[in-house]
DNA sequence: AGTCGTTTATG
DNA sequence: ATAAACGAC
């Protein structure tokens, strides 16, 4: 029997998901699959959290598959090899895919376009993850945009002008998935085992206030959306248009998410380079003890270790500690960005790439649009700001202004002036012909 | 999406 | 005397 195939990948939702909606309507039965590739898996603990959640998200949409007999094929191995042998096992006549912009996924995909070209089969690949992707959002000279806000204002431009043409896919027709009850491996068989830390379920209603709230991190108004805009459990489309209606502020967060994904798409050099060259040449002092202290939330700095720690616990970062606690890596202890990068990526449940490379690099000031050097966050000042009663510090540190808390790495007065003193020095002047 | 020292406005 | 505005970093 011929058959197409859906390959689920970080679009794990059933409703709204263009790819998918357009294998059903392709008129021939269609297998969905999921493949944990090893290339990405095998760099990761077997109890990481984020694979529990791809688990449980997959675990949902096959329960939903089998109320209407049918079920979905999990797979787990290199997926050049895993669609050698799909090729050999079924009859394909296209497989239907949503787009990624990571380098690796884009080569990734190349890579297997061309394997089922081989055999005749074709790769459709459609734009799910985004309202607008790759290079439709450009300036007048056809450049990419590098400052959020003129990219902003032509995203609303060109949303307001296609509003009507982008639509939430119905819901899909179960019948035309190909009728076979896979088995649904354990999390053991998988190779994987159970996490502590959990991803939560994502709560709308704090939209309509979030930018009343969205800088105070103790009244925990927080959406917990991006795990689920990351493995896409959510659909972009139906987000968007719910925070067009009813928050600005919401809807902008959603906007950076989209410039920082197109940044990476069209300079993916900043994966492992600054954005601007000009600040190649910054003598970071790297020290290895104090980053690990950084990690652990022992940078004696409560706003600071407040942040780490609810890091470490919950998977989860507060937006605005994110930025506090970033700012002191790269500026109080001068440890490169990609130092701490690495570290969110390890540890953040909606870790990925675009946003945590863009905000680091923000908050370096090595980025595009970023804080300039010499804006440094006075953590004290920072914390009577926006965490005046210290609750938010009382709930993630249990020793605090206990006298095990550790003492400052660095004083703020003497780091601020050294940041100064090393950015400036590090700026290369511009090269002349 | 800052901070900090200094100046200027206001009562 | 205190607050608001300013400008350099």
């Amino acid at each position: 029997m011929k058959i197409n195939i859906f390959w689920f990948r970080r679009d794990l939702r059933l409703d709204d998901n263009t790819g998918l909606n357009q294998a059903l309507n392709s008129g021939l039965p269609v297998l969905p699959v999921f493949i944990f590739d090893t290339n990405i898996i095998d760099e990761l603990p077997s109890d990481d959290p984020r694979v529990n959640f791809i688990y449980d998200s997959l675990f949902s949409i096959n329960k939903e598959l089998q109320k209407s007999g049918s079920s979905i094929y999990i797979l787990k191995g290199d997926p050049g090899k895993i669609w050698k042998e799909l090729i050999v096992s079924y009859d394909i006549n296209a497989v239907f895919v949503n787009k990624d912009y990571e380098p690796y996924s884009i080569e990734r995909d190349n890579r297997i376009e061309s394997l089922l070209k081989k055999h005749q089969i074709s790769f459709k690949r459609y734009k799910d993850q985004v309202i607008f992707e790759e290079s439709e959002i450009l300036k007048s000279d056809n450049k990419p945009y590098t400052i959020f806000t003129p990219y902003k204002n032509r995203w609303l431009q060109k949303f307001t002008e296609n509003f009507p043409f982008i639509t939430v896919n119905k819901v899909n027709e179960r019948s035309f998935f190909y009728s076979f009850s896979f088995k649904f491996p354990s999390l053991e068989v998988l190779g994987f085992s159970n996490s502590n830390v959990r991803v939560r379920p994502y709560d709308l209603s704090v939209i309509p206030d979030y930018h009343k709230f969205r800088d105070i991190p103790a009244s925990d108004m927080t959406s917990y959306l991006s795990p689920h805009l990351r493995f896409g459990t959510v659909s972009i489309r139906n987000l968007v248009k719910i925070a067009f209606r009813e928050n600005q502020t919401f809807l902008n967060e959603l906007i950076w998410r989209e410039f920082f994904m197109q940044i990476l798409f069209h300079f993916p050099h900043v994966v492992t380079r600054n954005f601007r060259t000009v600040y190649d040449d910054i003598q970071w002092i790297n020290d290895e003890g104090d980053f690990k202290r950084w990690c652990a939330g022992e940078s004696g700095y409560p706003i600071v270790d407040a942040g780490m720690r609810q890091l470490n616990k919950t998977g989860y970062m507060h937006n605005r500690v994110r930025m506090i606690t970033a700012g002191f890596l790269c500026k109080h202890l001068l440890i490169d960005w990609r130092w701490g990068e690495a570290y969110f990526a390890q540890k953040l449940l909606d870790y990925e790439l675009s946003s945590n490379n863009g905000n680091w690099q923000w908050a370096a000031g090595t980025g595009c649009d970023a804080a300039p050097y010499f804006r440094i966050f006075n953590p004290y000042a920072q914390q009577k700001k926006f965490d005046p009663e210290k609750e938010y510090i009382r709930k993630w540190i249990e020793d605090f202004e206990q006298p095990g808390y550790p003492a400052k790495i660095v004083e703020h007065d003497f780091a601020r002036q050294r940041a100064i003193t090393i950015y400036k020095s590090g700026i290369k002047s511009p090269a002349r012909d």
